[in-house]
DNA sequence: TCGTTGACAACGT
DNA sequence: TACGTTGCCAACG
């Protein structure tokens, strides 16, 4: 298959996230089959400087924190891709997490 | 090959 | 409820 990696795999799920939803490196990672690995995906995630087509910006922590904003180019640009999808993030926070959660496992 | 790293998640205090 | 510590696993140097 395409996969040859953790990584790809973990961009073959990113990539399939619809717009103005997002989801948690954990998700991912669990439906990959690595529950325990969700910290690999946000490290993949690091390398989506090489995959543009990879929503980075959609995937937060569990607790629907940026983390991972200081990533971006600009510092707050995860938050206003976000917002520019109809997200509401307020101090690098996604508000209605839940609402807007996308679990792979179920909707994949 | 081994040791360190890391954009997390869960548990304990 | 909030903060701190531990555990997990795969890639990097």
């Amino acid at each position: 298959m395409g996969g040859k990696n953790f990584f790809e795999k973990v961009y073959k799920v990113a990539v399939k996230i619809p717009y103005g939803r997002v989801t948690s490196y954990g998700a991912i990672a669990k439906y990959l089959g690595a529950a325990g690995s969700a910290r690999m995906v946000g490290w993949a995630m690091n390398a989506t400087g090489k995959h543009p087509n990879v929503p980075a910006h959609r995937v937060v922590n569990r607790k629907g924190l940026l983390t991972g904003k200081h990533h971006f180019k600009g510092t707050n640009l995860m938050q206003q891709l976000l917002e520019s999808e109809g997200v509401v993030v307020v101090d690098n926070q996604v508000q209605d997490f839940e609402s807007l959660f996308w679990d792979p496992m179920l909707e994949l």
